[in-house]
DNA sequence: GCCAACGTTGGC
DNA sequence: GCCAACGTTGGC
């Protein structure tokens, strides 16, 4: 089973949103990593989910992926702000997950905490400039993250 | 294939 | 609002 984090600015889709929904495509990603990765996921992979440009920043909540390997339909449609005129309908550029929720921490896990517990290496997260909105996590730096998120 | 210009991300 | 980081674009 592989572990991940998923960003989202809670302005465009929270982890609220998430729990209302309970099901989500994780549509809009148009970076080519972060798009690999999404199509490396497999059904029941966990994702922590990270909620970035807000106050704190930090990880919010787990989802967990029950379907895999599905065009992104926001790339064909010319009304989406994700729509890529150039993406072939017979090839499509951009891939992604179903997600499920699983659950809302009671707090956010900052990233001043992350920080506090984990190095860049370990936690690509960190990393300063990092922009990479889906990326892998060891299973003991995931292990680790929903422990801490679970102390009171 | 190089690289400068430009746009976006995201913390602060 | 600023700005560092970094991906993408497009001219050559």
């Amino acid at each position: 089973m592989g572990y991940w984090l998923i960003k989202s600015e809670p302005e465009v889709y929270s982890i609220d949103d998430l729990a209302r929904e309970k099901i989500a495509l994780w549509d809009g990603v148009r970076n080519y990593q972060a798009r690999n990765y999404l199509r490396a996921m497999g059904v029941g992979d966990l994702a922590f989910f990270y909620h970035s440009s807000t106050q704190p920043p930090g990880i919010v909540g787990l989802c967990q992926v029950v379907e895999t390997g599905l065009p992104d339909p926001t790339q064909f449609d010319p009304d989406s702000p994700y729509f890529d005129p150039r993406s072939d309908p017979q090839n499509p550029r951009w891939w992604t997950v179903r997600v499920a929720f699983v659950e809302k921490f009671q707090r956010p896990l900052t990233l001043h905490q992350l920080r506090a517990h984990f190095s860049p290496s370990e936690l690509p997260a960190l990393r300063r400039g990092n922009r990479l909105s889906v990326m892998p996590l060891e299973p003991e730096v995931a292990e680790r993250i929903g422990r801490l998120a679970r102390t009171p």
